[in-house]
RNA sequence: GGUCUCAUAGUUCAAUGGAUAGAAUAGAAGUUUCCUAAACUUUUGAUGCAAGUUCGAUUCUUGCUGGGACUACCA
């Protein structure tokens, strides 16, 4: 249990056996206490004082004095200050925690709990390569993914590959058009960049077309629908629906250049996959749920025959779940999707990463489940994220104005393979070794950087500026963990030794800040957890890096002041680098023993 | 127009209604006979505007200003 539930339960207890109140421990606010008074958390009273009519020193002085008195082995004594009740916490409780703990090495880890969780992420389109945003949700959702394993969940993650659809038949229609017959092997094209080509060269001739109608005389709105290439491509959706050969068979075709490109981007940056849906497999489902809804009396049918939901009562607008022709539209396909998720899986929870720009229809499909009482309805979570613009604005694809990931990664190893060599530090690496440093450290620094910031939030990227390796970034916190590992390697021979020994000194300020920090992680990954954060990691994870910097700058571990301090101080690394590298992992980033 | 969302140092980010709003970076000044200076130390600098609720508001409510998203029988 967490030192601050602690505090929270044994305050709870002192209410209940002074007043005979009963108050819940989580609603009673325990923080750190404030750098500038004496102690180490604080009780904050200022909601009992109304309800027990008492001054805020009288109050304080009873339940610190009972606080004390009964729990002696883990405070040392109290102080007021206005409503907040600062307890000093016995290093005695910080040492016995340290040597509990530092050798374990599945710290923060909770016990199976036997739920299941269903995570979507990636969802990429087979038109175009992917991008920094589309980054940003990848490395998102593996990272959630990985925190609620941590927590005890069974954990399922699955992509649902956008590989239908007018977009991509721009893209075939394109390479029809301008290709003769090339393709990624005879140009040398990454097979998803080579799509993606085709996917630009549509749109720059299908705005031409729309130029010259418009100059002939034509309305913008009727060019946009006349225009000869625009027509060519609603045909040619016609025809992959009904299953023409021909166009079935280059559609295959052009996917399959798309995936291979994907699974090298995919390799590079970590992500995988437990279950792939792809939407040419699962665009039909929720016809079924049509029918369903029909008889149940949660959709209406009109005249025309198109199939309605009517969301006004809770906010909303009318939802359209099935056109006049029979076909389904987006929101019936995710809600037939989510059920077929249910039925496979039968998962607790359903984790969906996908932007903001879906709020509304993410809303929208948990209200239509639940009103379905389909039995995964309320178990749909929406992990919302921002958009990762540039200063000028938003990524388009279309436009060629977008950040590309190969792009960036490449980049990213670059700056770091150049850090390296001008550091010269690691000049006895293999060629092989070294490229793997590059990858660490250049991914490191681009998954921190995408992760730092709570997901909700929009974040700007200035390709001018790059990525920084220095202060709130992964290199920094690599770093940490590199230069922990070299001095534990030099005291190889007082580790072996050091069981037997025990100590039981008094606790420096930067010993048990370092303590302290550590002793947060198993609460850090909770929260991170609920709140579907992993910004909350990587916050915490630099603080503990900075807090372990500015210690190991102050105090020696090597040439401590005696064998008993030696010891404490290996155990505070030893423990140190482990939380390290498991917080690092939750976010998908390695840690390298050597920089 | 309607709905949702955001606004904090020059810049990029923090802060379950709690004490003098934290970091990073940029700027200024320092630290390498001793465990990796991708580090450390010191320092300058911020809650868009106006009300309200509260013992206490960056946080909650309302209005205003300014960004963004959504508002398709597209996906």
């Amino acid at each position: 249990m967490s030192i601050t539930h602690k505090i929270k339960e044994t305050a709870s207890l002192a209410l209940k056996a002074l007043y005979q109140i009963d108050v819940e421990p989580k609603s009673i606010l325990v923080n750190a206490t404030n750098v500038e008074f004496e102690g180490d958390y604080t009780v904050v009273l200022f909601a009992f004082i109304k309800q027990l009519k008492k001054s805020p020193e009288a109050l304080g002085n009873e339940i610190g004095t009972y606080l004390v008195e009964n729990n002696i082995s883990l405070f040392s004594s109290f102080n007021i200050i206005k409503g907040f009740l600062n307890l000093v916490v016995n290093d005695s409780y910080w040492v016995n925690f340290l040597q509990q703990n530092h050798s374990n090495n599945s710290f923060g880890k909770k016990e199976n709990t036997g739920k299941k969780v269903m995570v979507e992420y990636s969802s990429p389109n087979t038109n175009k390569p992917i991008h920094l945003g589309h980054l940003r949700n990848n490395f998102l959702g593996w990272s959630v993914a990985e925190i609620y394993k941590t927590n005890g969940y069974n954990t399922v993650k699955t992509c649902i590959v956008n590989d239908r659809g007018i977009h991509i038949c721009k893209s075939m229609i394109a390479w029809q058009m301008f290709a003769n017959g090339a393709t990624p092997q005879s140009t040398n094209t990454k097979g998803d960049h080579f799509v993606g080509d085709y996917y630009v060269k549509f749109n720059d001739a299908y705005k031409a077309e729309i130029e010259k109608l418009v100059s002939d005389g034509m309305a913008k709105e009727q060019a946009e629908k006349e225009a000869p290439i625009m027509k060519a491509t609603q045909q040619m959706l016609l025809g992959w629906e009904a299953g023409e050969p021909a166009i079935m068979q280059l559609w295959r075709e052009m996917n399959g250049w798309v995936y291979e490109g994907f699974d090298v981007t995919y390799k590079t940056i970590g992500s995988d996959f437990d279950k792939t849906y792809y939407e040419s497999n699962t665009y039909l489902l929720g016809k079924k749920i049509v029918q369903e809804g029909l008889a149940k009396g949660v959709f209406e049918q009109e005249e025309d025959s198109s199939v309605w939901i009517d969301l006004t009562n809770d906010g909303l607008d009318k939802k359209i779940v099935q056109r006049r022709d029979g076909t389904s539209v987006y929101i019936t396909q995710d809600i037939g999707l989510a059920q077929q998720k249910f039925e496979e899986y039968g998962c607790d929870k359903s984790i969906y990463v996908i932007g903001d720009e879906q709020n509304y229809h993410m809303k929208v499909l948990k209200l239509i489940c639940q009103k379905l009482q389909l039995p995964s309805a309320d178990g749909i979570e929406h992990l919302s994220y921002g958009m990762v613009e540039l200063p000028t604005g938003k990524m388009k694809s279309r436009e060629g104005t977008v950040v590309d990931a190969d792009e960036i990664v490449a980049e990213m190893i670059a700056i770091s393979k150049q850090r390296t060599e001008e550091l010269g530090k690691v000049k006895d690496f293999t060629a092989a070794e070294l490229q793997q440093l590059y990858t660490t450290i250049g991914l490191g620094a681009l998954k921190f950087f995408l992760l730092r910031v709570d997901p909700k939030k929009r974040m700007i990227f200035n390709p001018e500026e790059s990525i920084d390796f220095h202060g709130f970034t992964g290199p920094f916190v690599q770093y940490t963990y590199a230069r922990i590992k070299s001095v534990l390697r030099k005291l190889e021979v007082a580790i072996s030794t050091m069981s037997e020994v025990k100590y039981s000194e008094n606790l420096l300020k930067l010993e048990k800040d370092l303590i302290i920090n550590l002793e947060q992680f198993p609460s850090i990954i909770e929260e991170a957890a609920n709140e579907n954060d992993p910004s909350k990691i990587a916050i915490y994870v630099f603080n503990l890096a900075k807090t372990f910097n500015s210690f190991y700058v102050e105090h020696s571990i090597a040439n401590a002041e005696n064998a008993e301090k030696k010891i404490l101080r290996i155990q505070l690394a030893t423990f140190t680098s482990s939380t390290i590298k498991t917080a690092m992992r939750l976010l998908g980033i390695d840690v390298p023993e050597r920089m």
